[in-house]
RNA sequence: CGCGGGGUAGAGCAGUUCGGUAGCUCGUCGGGCUCAUAACCCGGAGGUCGUUGGUUCAAAUCCUUCCCCCGCAA
């Protein structure tokens, strides 16, 4: 069914997801060009990247240059026809965007022009956008700023998280190109160039915007919580220690000053904002496992009620 | 040997400074109250205190070996 055969870029799990949904559907991949292996955790494990995982399964060539920038030959050794790029880490150098007959394309987990950048899923929650979803386009040297093919539209569920996010997007990530690639490799593909006026930019995420400010509207703190999830996870602190909160509701109404642990409410831990109260149903202490809130309760939690969250 | 926190009942924690009958909250089991309950009352079961060796009349606690978990930094 799909003759034409390409080279795939990318690196993290949303990657690792398209690349699996690309081989399942019987898209032969000649190659796999992926960010080097890295030492990673407190014992300095060699990891392999996500996507490097799923080419090893499936006994593809794996390519890791440390500067793809000078570092492409063994690409264009290929000869390809077609590159699929997903969140590969790198910017790409024109030698090699130039070269693919049916040229490069990404996939971006937002709807262009908006949020252009390395951090897109996890901004979009943050600025509580209702709508976002998954571009297809064709890479330009600038990052992300290509015209676009086709996009999947997301809507943005009330309590979505960057880590459902990650996963819906991945989802249409791999729709978008099983049902565009076709088309691509046909040459009868149609780029429409982004409106200049309306780019936004979604830089990645610095670590102190981690650190939850209180200063902010309750809505944004929700948000912020939602978008850093898991990973990297969004913190109070409570003395000189990190408090990570995950899975968290809100109850408008609240007496209390902001940032106050007022306790126990139901089925989730709960600290008091602005205009209501933030039930956090899973947390996680500094040094501790991720845990539910009524295990928190139960121990060192309960010693919290009655201080106050910076 | 990058820095730091930790391993105590099924779960989450206190107790370790200063060695002396192992405790709290939740869960669980049985009973009671109630129209009823995730509420309340009474009672029970459940732990060789991560591992090795040592000191001691006596070790969760002091010294020692190793293993594992977590936060940070990379």
């Amino acid at each position: 069914m799909f003759e034409t055969s390409c080279i795939f870029m990318g690196t993290p799990k949303i990657a690792a997801d398209v690349l699996k949904t690309m081989l399942d559907a019987g898209i032969k991949v000649d190659l796999v060009v992926t960010q080097p292996d890295k030492r990673v955790g407190r014992k300095q494990k060699i990891t392999v990247s996500q996507v490097k995982q799923v080419a090893m399964d499936y006994g593809i060539a794996v390519f890791q240059p440390v500067r793809i920038r000078e570092d492409f030959q063994p690409i264009l050794d290929k000869k390809p026809k077609l590159i699929v790029t997903c969140a590969y880490g790198q910017i790409v150098p024109d030698e090699i965007l130039n070269y693919p007959m049916y040229g490069c394309v990404n996939l971006h987990g937002s709807l262009l022009p908006k949020y252009r950048g390395g951090a897109p899923i996890q901004r979009a929650i943050w600025d509580g956008e209702k709508i976002s979803g998954m571009s297809l386009m064709k890479m330009a040297t600038k990052m992300d700023a290509g015209p676009i093919m086709d996009t999947e539209e997301i809507l943005l569920d009330e309590k979505e998280t960057s880590t459902t996010l990650f996963e819906r997007m991945a989802q249409a990530a791999g729709k978008l190109i099983l049902k565009n690639y076709e088309v691509i490799c046909s040459d009868k593909a149609e780029y429409v160039e982004q409106d200049l006026s309306k780019v936004t930019f979604a830089p990645i995420i610095k670590k102190e915007e981690e650190h939850i400010d209180l200063e902010q509207s309750d809505e944004r703190i929700l948000c912020q919580i939602r978008a850093l999830d898991r990973t990297p996870g969004a913190y109070f602190k409570i003395g000189k220690k990190k408090w990570k909160v995950f899975d968290v509701d809100y109850v408008s109404g609240t007496t209390q000053p902001c940032g106050l642990i007022t306790g126990w409410n139901h089925d989730s831990y709960t600290v008091s904002l602005h205009q209501g109260l933030l039930c956090i149903h899973t947390c996680q202490m500094e040094g501790k496992p991720v845990m539910s809130a009524k295990d928190f309760y139960n121990g060192q939690g309960r010693n919290l009620v009655g201080r106050t969250v910076e």
